[in-house]
DNA sequence: TCGGGCACGCAAGATTATTGCGTTCCGGCG
DNA sequence: CGCCGGAACGCAATAATCTTGCGTGCCCGA
């Protein structure tokens, strides 16, 4: 279990990650002068995020809207058996598929919570079948189709600013 | 309703999209590489899905576990009046909430499914008092706990590439 | 058949990221 | 109480990457 303890952040690692997590865009000049550190000495604490895996990784987010038509659904599901095999057939069948956003197992009557992205209605109807209907070890499912994306993202909130690593050489 | 059709993607733009929506910290001349295609080439592809709006923005993940206890929920929400006034009020609120992730509005007797990351079991549970018992405008709320992350992201399937804008000057 | 539009590659030029070095601060230890 | 090692900083040089100007080839429409 990979779990080292998790570093102590101070208050501009946190302004840092904070930025970071809302547009990995800016230059670390830009980021500098927002926090009130020299470019280097940001550009050696984002090294440091990186290899403490605070950070797993940059991505580009896409407008699914300018894609054309797009259908989101919600899906909640029940397995029928619930074996350790099961699940984790199940659960590699939703990391495999491109469509599958994100999936989450869920304490409750429900199993899974499972956010599919589909071009037509059509596919996801489709999706629906091949990954639930056919599948006969599901109990029983219930797709949410989504009208309207209210708030998207994978930020997170940060803790607040741990008083620690006080030490530190800046002017 | 800013919708100009939908550009047309050839091959190639498929590639870079999937390529920079998985991992975004590439160079434009490892890109490159992969398609085919030299750097400048990719440079002003990129430079025109950002105009188009094809890339809203560009975010860096963070790990949610490296960061000490987090509790994820997702929860499924009926407002009680459904009127139009309601319904902006609870979405603004949704948006204005850092430890909402995602909110989206569904079809059926739920009305929101709403995902909460919270940094514990108390947050959480403060959180859904806040957001939704203390809202004497929702019906009904039902919390699924999150035991365990089997995918997230925010990655889109692709459409297949039109073979439409096939004039191009590349040897 | 000709001309315009578009995308390309190449090669400067500009910006940004990375690294070496010397300094300061702090805490532990003799 | 003074010294030493570790950690982080800023600055400046270097390296890498991004951006842009320019000339070329291709396709489409006139």
């Amino acid at each position: 279990m990979p779990e080292p303890p998790p570093p102590r952040l101070d208050e501009i690692d946190v302004q840092l990650l904070d930025l970071l997590q809302r547009d990995a865009g800016r230059t670390l000049h830009d980021l500098g002068e927002w926090v009130g550190l020299s470019p280097s000495a940001v550009q050696r604490r984002i090294a440091r995020y990186r290899k403490d895996g605070l950070i797993t990784r940059q991505v580009a987010v896409l407008d699914p809207h300018r894609f054309g038509p797009t259908v989101l659904a919600a899906v909640l599901v029940t397995l029928d058996q619930e074996s350790f095999e099961h699940h984790r057939a199940f659960a590699e069948r939703m990391r495999s598929t491109p469509q599958v956003q994100q999936c989450y197992q869920v304490a409750g009557p429900w199993d899974y919570v499972v956010v599919l992205a589909a071009r037509s209605m059509r596919e996801c109807s489709r999706l629906g079948n091949r990954l639930f209907k056919a599948d006969d070890n599901i109990r029983r499912y219930e797709t949410l189709l989504v009208f309207d994306t209210v708030k998207t993202g994978l930020a997170l909130p940060l803790p607040a600013s741990q008083p620690s690593r006080s030490q530190d050489g800046r002017s």
